[in-house]
DNA sequence: ATCGACTAGGGTAATTTGGGGG
DNA sequence: TATGTCCAAATTACCCTAGTCG
């Protein structure tokens, strides 16, 4: 259960402010471990612990959101008392959360905070949930947020927010407990 | 990224005007903190925050583009036409440009690329403007952005903005030069 | 004037790094 | 986006010369 988070040459060229080839390189000359994708093209794996002992090995500097931050969550949601009732829940659960009650500050808090998980409600006025999703998706390779989107609205849409990138949907109502089981799911196995 | 900018001996003898052995004597006498790359050669990397003390602590000229990375303004207009006008007029004096469409696109980039300058169409669906002033204000204390409000509604609006935070208004229809002198005067004054 | 320690920078060969096109 | 290969540029260690200063 506990499938640890594992980078791409170029995740780790970025960790580690070198060029993707030089981080083949290491991995060629027994540097660095890592394994194949099977495939012609046979993609590098790298595994966050074995990043992490041969940075250490080597005295190069970690970057801060290398080592897993504490569990946190960005909750976007114009319906305020919504969005404060899921924040309770979730720090009753010991993670740190932010509010965002629209896009510009959704988009500000998630670059600025760097959370691991982020609750989406679909039905946010002046942006639509596929939008961000498509976006987000867009601009987080290395630091992957996991995406919960929550709505009242018809199923079909929340399977069009998961073919858009979400990693989970989560119908209204739902209950306390199926709302932190999903989040916990999507949060450890990283 | 969090990843800090890191540069090699060349760049930092660029930066100081030495030779770059002058560099890796500097290093070897620990007056220049750097680390080490693995592989034979073992390549320094000196990061961009070391240096600045570095030039700091004993009186060396920092050159402008250090400190000052390159003019940057974030164009949040959900009129794509004109959002890529106005980047036009901007590219064509130097600047480095980001688009945004929505709040959202607008948030990540302010937080993410940290331009120096921001302009900002009042009539953006989803948000009204003056939220996204006091928000930005609120979160930028450090890092100061200056924004131009750019409207073609009525002046009051305009002044309400201004009141709100902005550092100029500008309202349609406007000359690419009355755009440029506003943008130089905001990011030349410190 | 010469000496000796120190510093900045040049030359070379071996190796590494990173860019470009497939 | 990632890979393998080729190639040019950058970097290192080592040795050297010239200049500075007391």
């Amino acid at each position: 259960m506990s499938a640890s988070k594992v980078y791409t040459t170029g995740e780790v060229a970025g960790f580690t402010g070198v060029n993707f080839r030089t981080v083949i390189r290491w991995i060629e000359k027994g540097l660095l471990p890592a394994y194949r994708l099977p495939g012609a093209r046979g993609d590098h794996r790298i595994s966050h612990d074995d990043l992490l002992v041969f940075m250490r090995a080597n005295s190069l500097p970690i970057p801060e959101d290398f080592v897993m931050p504490r569990k946190s969550v960005l909750i976007v949601d114009d319906d305020q008392p919504m969005a404060k009732a899921i924040s309770r829940v979730f720090r009753m659960a010991g993670w740190e959360t932010f509010l965002a009650f629209d896009g510009f500050q959704a988009g500000m808090l998630l670059m600025d905070k760097r959370p691991c998980l982020m609750t989406l409600d679909l039905r946010m006025p002046g942006m639509t949930g596929h939008e961000v999703l498509d976006y987000t998706r867009q601009h987080f390779s290395a630091h992957d947020v996991k995406i919960i989107v929550i709505s009242a609205q018809h199923k079909s849409e929340l399977n069009s927010a998961l073919q858009h990138g979400a990693d989970a949907a989560l119908e209204k109502p739902f209950t306390n407990e199926a709302l932190m089981i999903l989040a916990n799911q999507l949060t450890n196995q990283e």
